[in-house]
Order: structure tokens, then sequence, then C-alpha cells
DNA sequence: GTCTTAACAATTGTCAGACATTTAAATGTA
DNA sequence: TACATTTAAATGTCTGACAATTGTTAAGAC
């Protein structure tokens, strides 16, 4: 009646992983010390370690050296989730061959999500920061992966005048994981001014808590931003078959 | 001048994680073998391995035993992703005391961000889930559990309605995470009632193309669901005044 | 008595070497 | 050719040891 066929480092993380999970080992508390996981589950130390390098991976679990080190139940900070969640995104759009098209619709229809509440709850800093980035997208010699930071950072603003900490966590994967993406497309002078046009007036509805104007200036922005992605794709086809 | 303060197998894992992201890994190729890394890094193999279950643990990389084995680049999967991401959620949720009206707010305004897709592209087979769901949800004898495993369903479906993997995937942590706060409340029948109701008009809404209505649904739920809580919440104050 | 310093103990980090287990491929045989 | 056997390569696991870190405690100086 074995656990299963999986390794004994799977088995034994995957029962930590439930007690934490399930709130028997609670937030800073103290794992018992490899040795004493050693001996209670009947393997030896290299395994028990290798088993908690598993739970570290996932921030699930922190350690510390000398008298009074051990592993600890880690508290999951935002920065940590965020991390995980955009390189997994990030990863997830790469290994699938998810089409730019498919990215973006999902991108705009979830920052189209946050207007409503952004509408109501921006603050002037919100807009301060928008504006910065709009004056910074519209500076000569700016590389298109600067353009494309800037352009995340925006819309990272933008998510955050929702005041709501797990919309803006959800969506940092969904917007930040799509740079990557964004990051093939040459932008003209032309396409900059265009899409920076789109920002201020898009920061104009949230200052007026216009709400349905801002939901249309992001479904433009989308419209463009796919259109733009078709462009470079149409290009790269002409180009290969020339 | 040493790389930094970290575990070796931290470090190590760290320049594997990168060569995956930026491809120069790619999906399905095999690592050198535990001697090899070991022999490549100056450490040992306890530690290589170590780090290689780092790197398991996020699904980055599988192992396989035998002659032809070794670490392979591992193709990251929709279901791990959504594994992944409901555990973090439910962590972020229950270890950040988010309180449920902040939580709901994000979850219902995601799904609103799918319902102008959803109106579009919903085909039979949506509805008929949708639908399946709500027969359930009216069900006799149905525990608050059962319930809310339905009501997860039933949102699933919807989403996926939206015909975008995108949206679906970023969708599952904070619909699924939600599930264990939502297991907090107790439904009467009244309550039960009108959320098949809402489901029940939201779900002819798609069938009718109706984008507005569909809104207006999710948004009564949303402020139906706010008022379970905050009655629950308000119930458990008094008892404990009293 | 108090402060400083040195020894101590507990714990994680790392290493070396060995053996067990699994698996694919090579080899041998009918 | 088809099937059984051997072999080699790789991961999985164990043992035992030592290094490095850090809190505690005891000793000693003033």
């Amino acid at each position: 009646m074995g656990k299963s066929d999986q390794d004994l480092s799977t088995q034994i993380a995957q029962v930590l992983r439930e007690a934490i999970l399930t709130g028997q080992l609670m937030v800073d508390e103290r794992l018992p010390s490899e040795a004493e996981l050693a001996e209670t589950h009947g393997v030896s130390r290299p395994t028990i370690r290798e088993a908690l390098k598993r739970l570290a991976a996932q921030s699930l679990i922190r350690t510390k050296r000398g008298a009074a080190g051990g592993a600890f139940v880690n508290q999951l900070r935002y920065e940590d989730a965020y991390r995980d969640q955009i390189t997994t995104s990030t990863l997830l759009l790469s290994m699938n061959a998810i089409d730019f098209e498919t990215a973006c619709e999902a991108r705009f229809a979830l920052e189209r999500a946050c207007l409503p509440l952004a509408t109501q709850r921006r603050t002037p800093d919100h807009l301060a920061r928008m504006r910065a980035e709009i004056a910074a997208q519209g500076q000569e010699g700016l590389s298109d992966e600067g353009f494309c930071a800037s352009d995340v950072a925006f819309h990272r603003a933008m998510v955050d005048a929702a005041g709501n900490p797990v919309l803006s966590y959800q969506l940092a994967g969904a917007v930040e994981a799509m740079q990557p993406l964004m990051n093939m497309i040459t932008f003209t002078a032309r396409n900059r001014s265009e899409i920076i046009t789109r920002h201020q007036y898009l920061t104009d509805a949230l200052e007026g808590n216009d709400t349905a104007r801002a939901e249309a200036e992001v479904d433009l922005l989308r419209d463009y931003t796919i259109k733009l992605g078709q462009d470079v794709k149409a290009q790269r086809d002409e180009r290969s078959a020339g």
C-alpha cells in the first residue's frame, strides 16, 4: 500500500505542502530539523533536503542556518507571487505557441475589467504615474524595448488605480508576460504617436471618471496593437516568401 | 567577488532556469547528466540534485531514470500552470488576510471581462455545461461545499466560453482560489434560489448574445455574493459579542 | 556586578563514495 | 528474424563525514 510510484522526496514534499496549505503548519512556524524529518519519515537526510528544496522553490518555506535555524513556513508575499506568475505566464506563452492576437485579446480584456473600479478610485498619484510614462514614451531616441517597458509601466499604474491588490496580482502575469511578444514589434514614430494618443485619452477618461470613454480607448488600443502584430507577421511572411 | 551569498544549489538552479527561459535550452532537450553538471559547476552531485529538484518543483524539467534517462526541459502544460496558480492564489488569500469583499470584487470584475467574448463565441456545449450545473445547484440535499463546487464549475464553463485559453488560465486562479472563502458561507434555500436565478438569466443572456444583460447579471451576482459575505460576518461578530 | 570574549552546541550546507533501481540498447542464441 | 540475456548509463537513495553559521553559555577581565 505504498503511496505511489513517485520519488520519496516528491511524496514527502507533498505531505509537507498539504500541512502548510491546510494550516497545520502556521506561518513562521518552524519545521522539524532535517535530521528529525529524516527519522520520522524513515529516509536519509539528502532525501529530506531534496523535499525541502522543492518547497523552497515554491516560496513555501525559507531556511536559516545556525543554532536557532531551520526551515520555517514562509509568508507568501505578493512580490514572490508576482515573480512566479510572470515567469510561468511567459513560459506558457512562449512554449505553447500562443499567437499574438490571443494574448493581446486576453490582456486588454482583463485591463478593461479594471476600468470601472479605476475610474472610481484613481488617485492623483496614479494619474501622475501614467502621465510620467506617457512623457517617457514620447522621448527621442527611445529604443523599442524601452518603449515597451514604459508601456507595461503605464498599464501597471492603470491596473493599480483599481485599488484591488488581487486584481493587480492577477493582471501582473497577463500584462508583463506579454512584454517579450511586444518586443518583437518594431514601432515607427507614427505607431508610437498613435499609442501615446490613446494613452493620453485613456488617462483623461480616468481623470474625468468616464468609464465608457476609457473602455472605448482600451478597445481602440487593443485593435491597434493587434493590427501592428498582424503587420509584423505579414512583413515577415513576405520576406521569407520573396 | 563570489556570485552571491546564496546556496550553491540556488545559484545553479538560477543559471539553468535562465537558460530555459531564454531558450538556450529548448523544450524536450536533455540537460547534461547529474555527474556532468557536477563536474562543470565544480560541485558535488547532491548539490546538483537539489538544484534540479528546485526546477522540477516549478515544472521546468522532468526526469526519467534508466539508460536514455536524464533531466529534460518540460513543456509547461496548462494543467500544471493552473494547479500552481490555484495553490498560489489560495495561499495569497489565506496568508495575507484578503477580505472576502476584495476577493469577490476581483473575481467578478475578471469574469465580467470575459462576457463580450463569451457572447460572441459561446457554443451549445458551453450553454449545456452551464445549464447542467444550474440543475445540479437546485438539487435537494446538496451540501454547501457541493453548491460552491458547482458554482465554480458553472463559472468555469462561462469563462471557457470566451474561447481564449490565456483568459481561462488567468481566471482559473481567481475563481477557484475563492472557493475556500466561499465555503465559509452557509447558503439558505432562499440564497440558493436567488443565485440560481442569476445563473439562469446569465445563461439566457449568453444564449441571446446580449452582453449588456450578461454584465448586469454578473454585477447583481457580485453584489449579492458580497452581501451574503457581510451577513455571515455580521452574524459571527454578533455571536462573539453576545 | 558587568562587560567582553571564548568555547559550545545545534543546524543547515557541502562533499565523497557507494549501492540500488530502472531502462534502453547491444549482444547472443534458437 | 525473433526472442532472451547481458550490459551500460542514468537517476534514486543511503551512509558518514566535515564546513560554515549562529544563538547560547560559561569563563575571565575590569
